[in-house]
DNA sequence: CGCGCGGAATTAAATTGTTTATTTAAAGTT
DNA sequence: AACTTTAAATAAACAATTTAATTCCGCGCG
């Protein structure tokens, strides 16, 4: 077991070779920020009585009353599925509410209550004070450069599963 | 849209203000990649017949077998009870086995079996694959400094737990 | 020698996350 | 108008994580 891997075959052929050198390192790196991200974030969010994942929804709530599922779980990148039984749970804690759509029966519209709205500030200086932290030590530009790195690579991923040719 | 902000005309002369402006944005950007990460890590692997976070523990096993749960759980950056929970299922799936240590009865040695070890090399270049879908047209430099980004975030955000003052 | 303390592993309970499959309603086709 | 296709939401099954509480074992102390 060699840790240098120099022998890797590159498949796509024409590429420079050393393209796989450290992204080897790469999953295991942003798993494990975010996991940390996750926690630290998950902490301070207890003390709105939120979940780490459920934040996201209220912002964007806040911002834009009345979303359906779907256009929440695509903004938030993750699948319907995960988005209706967050929004279950979200509703069953009184945070928000689904009022079914009047013309169109296949949707649901989700709406912030009274106790969800008073959670937004909070949502904001947890996220902001979790961000400050992981951050603490870097530079301006070195934060912009992580947030355009870290776009690029979710981009990179996201347009392989697509599967978009021509 | 008065909403914009980051202007760079605002020096490095009182960072302070300045320091939580994006990094509110960092919580969620990573958060977002990590889970496109993980989706297409989770892909690869399932060839492997394995799900995304059971990789590391094999991969680590394979660098030095009969480690203890807890030093997985160090090692991995999760907590004891993913790392117990973890094991079992991937116990139960025929990658590796437990067994009772002689001298210390308090401990668990974990070691990876014949088919936990068929499973190495193939882990190996999904991880690897992986990293590189998600790095591409992104320079070897702008990789390394990605990786170096994400650990400090990462131990900034350790640190903040460890809570060790005094 | 007994008894409590601490460490390691595990169990319990709560949630997010994914994939696959099912329901229901709108839209399109014949 | 009836049938088919599509789209949105949901349900079910699996896995990963975390915190809190429990069990088990070794070890020191009285």
């Amino acid at each position: 077991m060699s840790k240098k891997k120099g022998d890797k075959k590159a498949k796509s052929g024409k590429k420079k070779e050393l393209e796989g050198l450290s992204a080897t390192d790469l999953a295991p790196a942003i798993t494990q920020a975010a996991r940390s991200m996750r926690t630290a974030l998950s902490r301070s969010l207890g003390e709105s009585g939120l979940y780490a994942g459920q934040d996201g929804v209220i912002l964007i709530l806040a911002e834009e009353d009345g979303m359906t599922p779907g256009q929440l779980a695509i903004r938030l990148g993750v699948k319907a599925p995960t988005m209706t039984r967050t929004i279950g749970r979200m509703e069953a804690q009184g945070f928000l509410e689904r009022r079914a759509d009047g013309t169109d029966g296949r949707l649901t519209k989700v709406h912030l209550t009274e106790a969800g709205l008073q959670t937004v500030e909070q949502i904001g200086r947890s996220v902001s004070e979790c961000g400050s932290i992981a951050a603490k030590g870097l530079s301006d530009k070195e934060i912009r450069t992580l947030l355009k790195l870290l776009k690029t690579i979710e981009q990179n991923l996201q347009s392989e599963h697509s599967d978009d040719r021509g």
